[in-house]
DNA sequence: TTACCTGGCTCG
DNA sequence: GTACGAGCCAGGTAAT
């Protein structure tokens, strides 16, 4: 009969190795789970790997040991554990037992000890004994019953495999440790004595015993070092030997109490969920579309119906069914369903409604499909019948992105009116660093996972349009919709009220939303032909550029290509390889052009080519074919929960990214025009990202530059340069600027050396004046890293709050990242707030004067207006000063106005 | 043929 | 490795 075996796994040596293997995970808590789930992984691969008929996991329990009362140095270099793998303890002592394992951790003696214990009480049993774990020591205890395995390498020690990992057999190892001494336990050996000659010495002389007798024959410094180790030995001996014979309780000397047990699915649910383990969630709970939820562990998750009522409204009687409801309701979710994503051009295919957790209606109202139009309302007539509850102000609505389905109503001419609350903007206040979508937003405070659009409409060529999807599947996709957002409004607005920060900037999002409509609506006018103009000169050049590049490089290729322009840079012309890419490949980016440009003259022409293809690419030639044909003006969309820093983003197209800083590039700004009898002003806050600085940090130096209306850059280049304000010369001025640009930024002395072609401790030597001159940057700087570290977030002067996850986990590069992100949050974050403030009055000012001039476009700090002409005086005199007025900073805020016919002229 | 990634460049 | 935050284009290649 086969012998059976115990296996043994030494707890606190895969703990170590786990926190130290994983990446830094954690769950939507923010507590750690790197070390629990590489043991979850550990445990599970091994138990299923050797099918054991016994097996125990054995940890150190915290206190004090015999070894330590013989020895106290004992252990003693060793560093504390690290507090985040300390918390992850307790929940993996819980998860190991739900997975089946006997646990044992006793105070007063060591995981080895009792694995020594169990491994001779195994082999009076006639068990196998298989041992798992990193620890050398234990290689003492290996026979012909017992052996080790090391999961790390998969290796397998038995009698011979110890010989020739350590060169000793394991009778010696102990001779052979005390001889070599553990530099992790402090444990003293032979100084200058290590494997080699420890493993040597034993060959020949077999034991230590005999070594001791013969010490005289060791001849060096290194016998005279042995026979100083002698008196030591006595108690080295006691504490690299391990115990057999430890006192344990009588329920695990019994082997039937050690059998595995099955794994408790129940718990490992319930931890998975807590620990965010989808996969392993999915395996256990055997539903591939579970999903980790917050708050799996809480009370105040929100009750999910077991059925839930999604009805379609198909009949007039149903419709007036559920407006009467709607009408009467407190407050109602509710949701479009169209045939496009762009907000211009979607037309309504349904509306769904919900106002109860669980329940839901969906109206469709333009499904395409052969024989539908039939099961559904009149499109009009419903929308006719439902208008006037739709522009109503009551009761109250929640929406998630209302601002897109306010859109998609005024294009069926209706007026969105009566929005309460905006989930995707209550979620993007409470964590704008993650993602908004209602399925992502459903998942992770609910639970919850619905029909995905992408599974009823495809995705790319072969996707179809909501209008093509059946009614049966577009009404669960539709109600869930509804649903969700309805009950995603009763998680989040606790969340947001519980902090006066996030109610502040809620409120100021939920006023911002409706200008950004309007502008978006508006849109902007330009000039076709201009642009046409452009193109076909940048064209011309383009070819004139073509050819002179391609004389030079001998042949002809695709400019365009960073591949085949290395080609032909590095190997045909073999200029030198200055940078490489991410990906290893010689680059070919601007920088190192321009520094290839010095010595050669191909690179020049190649930056000349490539911004005139990227002004034509991008903008003269994809501009004019943005226009919708509905107004002839460009609508962009305005981001409002895209970037983690407050601010706005533009996309189809980017309005904010339109050329400024080149000559060829500004023209573009030319076919940005007004209607007639309008034209363009321009107003940008001047320095904003400076002066929030001078107010966050208190500088009271930076702040007096600001007060007496100095040029910064100047001021900064006097104080860093010890020099007169009207001395400082051009060249020391634009270094100034670049420090206040890269301080912004978090740079450091190599950034800054780089920018400015300096020696770095050139750099250095600037950045350390600059700080010496405004000491509270300095301060500001470093509160705010460590502010940032200690807490994992920063906030902006009004309460906006920035998370920043990798501060606190990632380390090396990916944390000096985030602590640069945290320097440079508040800054860009608040000049955010403050552009929104602006926005936000210069609207409600627009309407109440009632004038016809309307904001057109925002660019982080400058709002760009279509100002009718008679009126021009007025905005020209409130504009900026309402933009100066939005908040009382430490330092002024000033606006700077320009106009003209177009973009170019008012900027 | 389409989908995704890389390298590069535009803005504040 | 090395300055924050974005969006978009062309080329190239992997997947279909």
């Amino acid at each position: 009969m086969k012998n059976k075996t115990l296996l043994l796994v030494d707890g606190s040596s895969y703990l170590y190795r786990s926190y130290y293997a994983m990446p830094n995970l954690r769950n939507q808590s923010g507590e750690p789970t790197g070390a629990i789930y590489g043991m979850v992984k550990m445990m599970r691969k091994i138990s299923q790997e050797f099918n054991p008929d016994y097996m125990v996991c054995i940890f150190d329990a915290p206190g004090k040991t015999f070894r330590d009362e013989l020895y106290p140095d004992y252990k003693a270099q060793r560093p504390p554990m690290p507090d985040d793998l300390r918390v992850q303890i307790a929940p993996i002592y819980e998860t190991i037992e739900a997975l089946g394992w006997t646990l044992i951790a006793q105070e007063g003696v060591e995981a080895d000890d009792i694995i020594a214990t169990l491994a001779e009480i195994a082999r009076q049993n006639d068990v196998k004994t298989i041992i798992s774990t990193g620890d050398k020591d234990i290689a003492q205890l290996v026979n012909e019953h017992i052996s080790l395995i090391n999961t790390m390498t998969d290796e397998r020690l038995d009698r011979e495999g110890v010989k020739h990992k350590f060169g000793v057999y394991p009778e010696q190892i102990i001779d052979f440790l005390m001889l070599v001494g553990d530099k992790v336990d402090n444990v003293p050996g032979v100084e200058k004595v290590g494997e080699k000659t420890a493993a040597k010495w034993l060959e020949q002389y077999g034991s230590l015993d005999n070594l001791i007798q013969q010490a005289d024959k060791l001849t060096g410094k290194i016998g005279e070092n042995f026979r100083q180790a002698i008196p030591q030995f006595a108690l080295t001996r006691q504490l690299i030997t391990i115990k057999k014979d430890c006192e344990l309780p009588e329920t695990y000397r019994q082997f039937d109490q050690l059998v595995p047990k099955a794994e408790n699915q129940e718990k490992l649910i319930e931890l998975f969920n807590r620990f965010g383990f989808k996969t392993l969630l999915r395996e256990v709970s055997g539903d591939k579309d579970a999903i980790p939820t917050e708050y799996a562990h809480q009370d105040t998750l929100p009750e999910i119906p077991k059925e839930v009522h999604y009805s379609m409204v198909t009949t007039p009687e149903a419709l007036m069914m559920c407006l009467t409801k709607i009408q009467e309701a407190d407050s109602v979710a509710f949701d479009t369903e169209t045939n496009s994503l762009e907000p211009m051009k979607a037309r309504l295919v349904g509306l769904s409604l919900s106002i109860a957790v669980g329940q839901a209606w969906y109206i469709p109202l333009a499904h395409n499909s052969a024989g539908l139009l039939d099961e559904q309302l009149d499109k009009t007539q419903t929308l006719d019948l439902l208008k006037p509850w739709l522009e109503s102000d009551k009761p109250q609505k929640i929406l998630q992105n209302a601002k897109f389905d306010a859109h998609v109503l005024a294009n069926e001419g209706i007026s969105l009116g009566g929005v309460k609350h905006d989930t995707m903007l209550m979620a993007y206040v409470l964590a704008s660093n993650k993602k908004v979508s209602l399925e992502e937003l459903a998942s992770r405070y609910l639970g919850r996972k619905g029909l995905s659009f992408e599974e009823i409409c495809g995705k790319g060529a072969s996707a179809i349009t909501f209008d093509q999807v059946p009614l049966d599947k577009a009404t669960q996709y539709a109600c869930e919709d509804a649903d969700f957002t309805f009950q995603l409004a009763q998680v989040l607005l606790p969340k947001i009220e519980a902090y006066e920060g996030f109610k502040t900037i809620y409120a100021l999002e939920m006023q911002v939303w409706p200008v950004l409509y309007q502008m978006e609506r508006v849109g902007v006018k330009l000039d076709e032909q201009e642009l046409k103009q452009q193109s076909d000169d940048l064209g011309k050049a383009m070819m004139a550029l073509e050819e002179k590049i391609y004389t030079l490089a001998e042949q002809p290729f695709n400019i365009n290509s960073p591949k085949q322009l290395g080609e032909v840079l590095y190997e045909r012309l073999k200029l030198p390889i200055l940078s490489k890419t991410n990906s290893g490949a010689p680059s070919t980016d601007e920088d190192t052009l321009t520094k290839l440009a010095a010595d050669y003259p191909l690179p020049a022409l190649i930056l000349a080519y490539r911004s005139l293809a990227k002004v034509k690419s991008t903008y003269t030639d994809k501009l004019p074919r943005m226009i919708f044909s509905g107004t002839g003006r460009v609508h962009t969309n305005y981001a409002q929960a895209a970037v983690v820093t407050g601010r706005l983003s533009s996309s189809d197209p980017n309005l904010q990214n339109i050329p400024v800083r080149t000559e060829e590039g500004r023209r573009v700004r030319k076919a940005f025009i007004a209607q007639e009898g309008f034209h363009i002003m321009s107003a940008d806050y001047s320095q904003i990202e400076l002066r929030v600085m001078a107010h966050i940090s208190g500088d009271a130096n930076l702040q007096k530059a600001f007060a007496e209306g100095k040029d910064i850059h100047r001021a900064t280049a006097a104080e860093v340069f010890g020099v007169n304000l009207e001395e400082v010369s051009a060249e020391q001025r634009r270094a100034a600027k670049v420090i206040n640009f890269g301080l912004i930024y978090g740079m450091g002395a190599f950034g800054l050396a780089s920018n400015l072609g300096i020696s770095r401790e050139a750099a250095q030597n600037y950045i350390n004046r600059y700080f010496s001159r405004y000491p509270s940057v300095a301060e500001y700087m470093e509160s705010t890293r460590s502010k940032a570290h200690d807490q994992g977030y920063v906030e902006t002067v009004f309460g906006r709050r920035l998370w920043l996850p990798e501060i606190q986990g990632a380390k090396g590069p990916r944390k000096a990242a985030a602590e640069r992100a945290a320097i440079n949050a508040p800054m860009q974050g608040t000049a955010a707030d403050l552009i929104k403030k602006a926005m936000v009055a210069v609207q409600h000012w627009l309407r109440e004067q009632k004038l016809a001039s309307r904001m057109i476009m925002q660019v982080h700090d400058e709002l760009v207006l279509e100002v009718k002409n008679e009126e021009a005086d007025r905005v020209r005199e409130y504009l900026p000063r309402l933009m100066s007025e939005v908040a009382q900073l430490a330092v002024p805020l000033e606006a700077e106005v320009g106009e003209g016919d177009n973009w170019e002229q008012a900027h």
